[in-house]
DNA sequence: AGTTGGTGGTTTGACATCAAACTACCTCGG
DNA sequence: CCGAGGTAGTTTGATGTCAAACCACCAACT
């Protein structure tokens, strides 16, 4: 029911803080992931540290919390499986889920990884203060919780 | 030089805040999506955005503003050569160059596409008050703007 | 039991994305 | 004039990404 013409004023502080938001989005990842192993992409990182924090899951539920689409999981999944940092096991009770875990190797490779992560996600928003960063939250989370589409 | 160990509760702050931002623009640019034609991507839409505001670009110049891969733009460019929207003109005094522009046909897209675009964005920025617009401004600006790895 | 509908996962096809190797071209110094 | 180095763009190979079609399995109802 809203916003039919909020006026183009409106309209170009809105488009602002579009582009500043994605751009801070995309220039703090890009700096996350100069910290990670060379050939860890970002997305990697991201099912081996839900893994170590939430434990084995299915793959559908790594595929909410992480925001991707379950086809998706199945190809990032394989390649951590190649990598042999994670395994795949087919529930007996029933056939149609697997839970996916870490490996021993995959288990010390992201406890040992994590914590040079965080220090460095740390670093980059050490640029706000706690006020600001508190301040970041709020706005990003009206925005991230905005209903989907009107 | 600064920063080692800043402490778990501020990588806890962070950390919240770098997943809430990272939520807020990959909600925001999906909605935006939805408002897009089925067959035009977001980066192929940055480009015609792009060239509609700034006039035609050399690819280099436009990889520049995307903040993209000139290897990735040659693909996009293609495909929206492919498309019919926009033009590639090698440039006679330096051949290396190519100069991108839009067809007719992409000019007039783009003129009545682009609207619809900014007002969706405006409306998803709906939520927050111009003061908080502007407070969001500033920091995703720091950010930013902070310098490519420490 | 057998069908029917829903759910988890995979496959396919198209696009995006980057790093790195490569081509074509320009320019500058000898 | 010619070779060296730099720049614009393309190609290649790997990963990510999604929608849509598909397969396997479970559950529920008749």
């Amino acid at each position: 029911m809203p916003t039919h013409h909020l006026g183009p004023a409106n309209e170009i502080v809105a488009l602002d803080a579009y582009i500043k938001l994605l751009r801070a989005a995309e220039s703090v990842t890009s700096r996350v992931h100069q910290t990670l192993p060379a050939d860890l992409t970002v997305t990697q990182f991201g099912v081996l540290e839900t893994l170590f924090h939430l434990g084995p899951l299915c793959q559908n539920q790594l595929a909410t919390k992480l925001l991707k689409s379950s086809a998706n999981l199945t190809l990032v999944v394989a390649n951590l499986e190649k990598a042999g940092l994670i395994k795949r096991v087919r529930q007996a009770e029933d056939l149609r889920f697997i839970t996916i875990s870490l490996s021993p190797r995959g288990q010390a490779f992201i406890a040992k990884l994590f914590p040079k992560v965080a220090a460095r996600i740390a670093e980059e928003f050490a640029s706000l203060t706690a006020a600001e960063k508190a301040e970041l939250c709020r706005l990003t989370k009206k925005l991230g919780l905005r209903a989907p589409s009107t």
